[in-house]
DNA sequence: TACACTAAATGCAACGTTGCATTCGGTGCA
DNA sequence: TGCACCGAATGCAACGTTGCATTTAGTGTA
């Protein structure tokens, strides 16, 4: 059967057109404040038809700023495969994984487009940054239980939250130090945030 | 001067009837689901105002919530007093709070009042339970630093966040375990639940 | 092809939320 | 007291979001 069902086709086009016109709306005016008869024209779609795909243009901003991050979860699947069958404890995986990404460059592309002029944050964009980092969490999660299956799936997703969480923290504290600039020094204290953040994780609150 | 711009006074009142209107619906209703002009009437003010002072009905909700959970930080202040001179490192301080304090009592409540018949969380459920920990959070930070005013912001803010993020990871474990019901299986589970966030984030995650 | 069935898209009305212009009423001064 | 000033409240129009009824178009069957 090649005629698979057609309409899910169809439908799962409809929703793409939807985040690839945010997209395009973001990056050509590096902003994502658009109206939603904006979005629907650019994606052709009936602006009913958008709230049927998502909950809010927020949503498909999120989705649209997710793909943006894509590449740091694929990057997880890249390190320490799996299939050397090494056995990596799963906190020194996640750990590496955040040393090695370039999480600068997607920080500082969503930064701006999520961003206002004024370096103090909006509400909205505190939860949009919140949400794009819980996107980032719920990805990890599902990518890291594949790769160990044989964890406490409690446990895995209390790891990952806590460092997503705290990668929050620091990206908030990052922003607010250096104004989410892409330079050498920011990209210095980027690192310095992170390894603070794997000790303290790795060896917890309780010993200093 | 007795005479202190009673202006700002007239308006703390207006925004003390706004939550306390809401406090009573829910109360009366246990649902935090009615209508802004239904506010507005309880509230005695104009539908406008209560965007004045709230940026959304939610918002309005959270705050008469948090007043539900005020005292779980209050009992922060009652356990090993500052006074006493006796130098409790920060970590065990706040575990010992999460430890003795009553949080079963007003999660029962708030899950009642933000919840539907559905055991499932809706968005709106989950981003609220999110936001009622951020609520403590903030007010927690706030706490510990005047507690301890020698401890490096950061370093409290992430542990703080940490702390609270990791409530929230087994509060939404519990709920799904025994539905969110106040009996001693379900304190017993709690317990267990706090003692093992406690023992992870003390002793980190990179001992195992 | 004709037709019934159904998922998705659409139109529309109601309610939530926001920006802006206007009104109301407290404060300070002549 | 009379008046200018200003912050808060209000009214209103526009846009975001949702629930529901209707229309459109793909699928299976005769």
């Amino acid at each position: 059967m090649t005629a698979v069902d057609r309409r899910t086709e169809i439908k799962a086009k409809h929703r793409q057109s939807i985040v690839d016109a945010a997209s395009t709306i973001m990056r050509q005016r590096l902003t994502s404040e658009f109206s939603v008869d904006e979005l629907a024209v650019a994606a052709d779609v009936s602006r009913r038809t958008i709230f049927n795909h998502f909950a809010s243009i927020d949503d498909v901003v999120i989705e649209a700023c997710g793909n943006e991050l894509a590449e740091v979860v694929e990057h997880l699947a890249s390190i320490s495969p799996a299939s050397t069958g090494t056995k990596v404890p799963i906190f020194d995986d996640l750990a590496e994984t955040f040393r090695q990404a370039d999480l600068i460059t997607p920080m500082v592309y969503l930064t701006k487009v999520l961003g206002s002029d004024d370096p103090q944050l909006t509400p909205r964009q505190a939860q949009m940054s919140g949400r794009a980092f819980t996107e980032i969490n719920e990805r990890l999660g599902r990518e890291l239980h594949s790769r160990h299956p044989e964890a406490d799936p409690l446990e895995v997703g209390l790891l990952v939250s806590t460092m997503t969480n705290g990668l929050l923290v620091i990206y908030l504290h990052w922003m607010s130090e250096c104004g989410a600039v892409d330079s050498p020094e920011s990209r210095n204290l980027w690192s310095q945030l992170v390894e603070r953040l794997i000790t303290s994780l790795r060896t917890g609150f309780g010993s200093h």
